[in-house]
DNA sequence: TCTTCGGTTTGACGCAGATCAAAACGGGGG
DNA sequence: CCCCCGTTTTGATCTGCGTCAAACCGAAGA
C-alpha cells in the first residue's frame, strides 16, 4: 500500500458526507445510506479559506455550490457606486450560491470572517444526482425556497422596523442558529463588526452600536466587545412588534 | 360525440402551454415539443381572480404553484402586531408560491390587485416530471435562483437606498418588465396604490406621491392618477446611485 | 513594555422622511 | 347628473437615525 494512496484515502474519509456532523442541517439531509454514498462521491474537494478570503466574487460565473463545514461566511451585494449591502451571514450547513443558478453569474461577493472550511459541490453533478434521487431534488428544493422565505423575512425587517427591534430579531435569530448547531443559545461571539451588523440590518454602525448599549443597561443583554450573552430573551421577543410601525 | 366533451376539450386547448402566449416568459420556457406535451397535462386548471381576492393566504398549507395568467397581484408578508410589507408584485409568466415549499406553508398572502388569472401547477407532479425532463428541472431551479436574486436586490434598495433612488430603481424595474412582456416601457398604468408602492419600497404613502410629484416637476415622469409615462429613462438611471447613501 | 491601528463607544447636531392635518381628486353607484 | 368615499396631493411640524467628531479600547507587532 502506497503512502499516497493512503493518504487520500483518509482525507476522502474526513470529507465524506456520511461521516460529517452536519448531516442533519446540510444538503444530504435525509438520504438513505446508498444514496448518502453517491452524494459523497459528488463532493470532488472541501476549501479551506482564511479569514478574509472570498469564496467566489460578484460578477465571476458559477463553479459550484458551497457547503460551510465550518467557519463562518458573509455575503454582500455591490452596487456600482461602491456601495455594499450585506444579504447575510453564513455557518456551519448553510449552502452558499444559490443566486448564481439563474444567470451562471455571482451576484454577490462572499467572503469568510473568520478562518473557514467549505464543501465545493458541483451543481451539474448536482442536477443529475437529484434526477436519480428524488429525496435529494425536494430536499434542495425546500433549501432554495427556505432562502426565498427568509429574504421576505429580511424585507420586512428592512422595511419595517425600527432600530431596536431588527437588533432584536437579529440576535433572537443568531441565538437561533446557534441553538439548531448544538452551541449555546445564550453566549455566543459576534464574528462581524459592528459595520457589517449595520450593513445588514439598514443601519449605521454608531446606531448599532448605542442600540446594544441601551439593551445592556436594561438588562437584556451583556456585550463586551464581540462577546455576548442574551439575558433576557423572552423580553428581547417582546419587543419586536410592540412598538407603532415606521413604514 | 357530446357536448360535454367538446367542452372540456376546447377548455384544454385554451389553457395549453403549448399555444400560450406566455411561453418564453413561464415556467415551461425551452421546453421541446413532445415535453410541452407532457407539461400540458399537468397542469389541471385554471384559476380566475377578481380583484381583491386571495390567491393564498398566510399560514395556509401550499396547494401548488400558480404561474400567472393575466392580471397583476402582489404578495405580502404579515408580522403578527398587524403590519404588513408588500414582498412583490407579480405579473403574467411570473410564478407565485416558491416560498412556501420549505415548510409546506405559505408566509405570505398573495392578493390580486386587478381581475387576474393563474394557472395551478400542483408541485408533486411538477417533481416528478422534473425528473423526466432535465431542461424542466434545472429551469425550474433557474427560476427559484433569480427570485433569490430579485430579492437580494430589493434588500440593496431597503437597505441603502434614499426615496428617491427606491422609487426610480421601482419605474425602471417595471418598465423592463413591461417591456419583456411585449407593452410599452415606458407608458403604462400603476395597478398598486402609493401606499402599497410605499410598503414595497419601505416609505409612507406621502413620500412616495412627494417623490413622484418631484420627479414630475423635473420632467422625468408625467403621472396622473395611475397612469405613468417616463421621459427620460436615462435620467432615472442616473439618478440610481448618484447621491451619497444614507446607510 | 510601548506603539499602532482597526474597531467601538459616546456626545452633539442636522436632516430625510415620518407624522399629522386638510384639501382636492376621481370613479362607481344611485 | 350628483354624491360619496377611497385615494392622492400638499403643507407644516416632529423625530429617529444619520453625520461628524473625539475619545477609548484591545489585539498584534516591534
Amino acid at each position: 500500500m502506497q503512502p499516497t494512496l493512503r493518504i487520500v484515502e483518509t482525507e476522502k474519509l474526513k470529507t465524506a458526507c456520511s461521516s460529517c456532523s452536519l448531516q442533519e442541517l446540510c444538503l444530504p439531509a435525509g438520504l438513505s445510506t446508498d444514496e448518502m454514498k453517491a452524494f459523497d462521491q459528488m463532493i470532488d474537494r472541501r476549501r479551506p479559506l482564511k479569514r478574509g478570503d472570498y469564496l467566489y466574487r460578484s460578477g465571476t460565473t458559477l463553479q459550484a455550490l458551497y457547503a460551510v463545514r465550518s467557519g463562518f461566511l458573509k455575503s454582500c451585494v455591490l452596487h456600482e457606486d461602491g456601495r455594499e449591502q450585506v444579504a447575510g451571514f453564513h455557518m456551519m450547513g448553510d449552502l452558499m450560491g444559490l443566486d448564481a443558478i439563474g444567470t451562471n453569474a455571482h451576484l454577490c461577493d462572499a467572503i469568510a470572517l473568520e478562518d473557514s472550511e467549505v464543501c465545493e459541490i458541483p451543481l451539474s453533478d448536482l442536477e443529475s444526482l437529484s434526477r436519480e434521487i428524488p429525496a435529494l431534488q425536494q430536499h434542495f428544493n425546500r433549501i432554495m425556497s427556505r432562502e426565498i422565505a427568509r429574504d421576505y423575512g429580511v424585507m420586512l425587517l428592512l422595511g419595517s422596523m425600527r432600530a431596536e427591534e431588527r437588533l432584536a430579531v437579529f440576535l433572537l435569530n443568531l441565538s437561533q442558529r446557534f441553538a439548531a448547531r448544538g452551541y449555546s443559545s445564550t453566549e455566543f461571539h459576534l464574528r462581524m463588526t459592528r459595520e457589517e451588523i449595520g450593513s445588514y440590518l439598514g443601519l449605521k454602525l454608531e446606531t448599532v452600536s448605542r442600540t446594544l448599549s441601551n439593551f445592556q443597561s436594561q438588562g437584556l443583554i451583556a456585550v463586551q466587545n464581540k462577546h455576548l450573552r442574551l439575558l433576557k430573551i423572552e423580553q428581547l421577543r417582546e419587543l419586536v412588534g410592540q412598538h407603532t410601525c415606521r413604514t
